[in-house]
DNA sequence: CGGAAATGCGAGTATGTTGTTTATATTTTC
DNA sequence: GAAAATATAAACAACATACTCGCATTTCCG
């Protein structure tokens, strides 16, 4: 009984065509990122997703030609996410102090699912070969969002580059979102206070003296 | 908590005696170092690093019973640097611009050497066993400096935590750092003119509309 | 010198990890 | 009820790597 297995592409996942299949898929992804926010890079095994997602490894091996495709899967998913909330701060025309405050609860709120995924899928993890388009045009929509934001906040000045600015400012934020994930500090309220205060300082460029 | 029974953690295997040997241990931390900050803890290998040193791996095991005594020679000698950047930047009393400036340029130099180390040990490392003191005391030493920095520039106002304000501050700033660090950008003056308004703003606590 | 101590060497080993496959079992579809 | 889709988990093959051991070389010191 020769198993007449097509095999033509190996490099082709299986699409899945039933509901059972397709929530399968959505498990693993989500014990993806799980796994890769709490075990890192390093701890992120195929064995243990699978593990985590409460499926088996073959299965894992059915819909994810390799470990790459997987993680490539969740940077996707999770890069939509991050971009969607800033879009969404900075769409209208709001005061500076409302677009602060809904920035950093979104962002908060964006990172207390998975509090370090973040930093992993930038820092940790290899940058994918696969699709390095999809990287890059996730870092410039990212920083363009902010630079603006940047922009339309904060007088131009002579010599400040508002892509430095807008650098600058999305760095710090993530720095202290980082730092408090770490902490399991996210959900401090006088952490949320401190960040918006610290963005419209920044924006409203003060503290310039004789300058 | 009673005394918990861990096995002292031997620091050093042999003491080096003669210069040669010294010249070795201190080519083997630094070594470390460097593959730590370049390849994560992930490629932080016991061979990878006797390679690097230009040292058997032999010499390694002489000095250095295992992994993470040496790892934690790197810690020890890292947080150290930092330390003294911070405390000799906060000494005096001067004016805010002037500290923040020193801040921002001692922080920038030193993580100029091993760019991405500072993350690594923080983040991937696995905190050590055999002196957990010793890295809560750096922490606590760390944000101490900030508070009091914080607490000298920054008037005080109803409800403003000094230490919360101190952690904010400490995590931008090494977020902005650490951002940096991953594109090279370390060198560049727009960013280090950047991270000095930053701080100078947040200090001197502008931006605040109505409140 | 010259012997002893200190230092350095690096192939080898033992042990584990992990990505992936495969043969088989179960569920869904029609 | 049969074929297709989906799930299972044991097993494998390839690789990685922390650490040892026996020996070579350098330094010390009378």
């Amino acid at each position: 009984m020769s198993t007449r297995i097509a095999k033509p592409h190996p490099r082709m996942r299986k699409q899945p065509r039933q509901a059972r299949s397709r929530a399968t898929v959505e498990a693993i992804i989500e014990a993806a990122a799980h796994v890769l926010s709490g075990l890192g890079w390093a701890g992120f095994t195929t064995n243990k997703v699978a593990e985590t997602a409460g499926v088996s490894i073959g299965t894992l091996y059915q819909y994810f030609p390799d470990k790459l495709s997987l993680l490539a899967a969740v940077r996707r998913r999770h890069f939509d996410h991050v971009l969607s909330v800033i879009r969404d701060s900075a769409e209208d025309q709001k005061p500076l102090r409302t677009f602060a405050q809904e920035l950093v609860r979104g962002m908060i709120a964006a990172h207390s699912i998975h509090p370090t995924l973040h930093q992993v899928l930038l820092d940790e993890a290899p940058g994918d070969r696969g699709s390095r388009a999809a990287h890059a045009s996730f870092q410039a929509q990212y920083l363009n969002h902010y630079a603006t934001a940047v922009a339309s906040y904060r007088k131009p000045r002579k010599g400040a580059d508002t892509e430095a600015v807008a650098r600058v400012l999305s760095s710090a934020i993530e720095g202290v979102i980082h730092n408090a994930a770490r902490r399991n500090m996210l959900a401090a309220p006088e952490l949320q206070k401190q960040l918006v205060e610290l963005i419209c300082a920044y924006l409203s460029g003060a503290g310039r003296i004789g300058r």
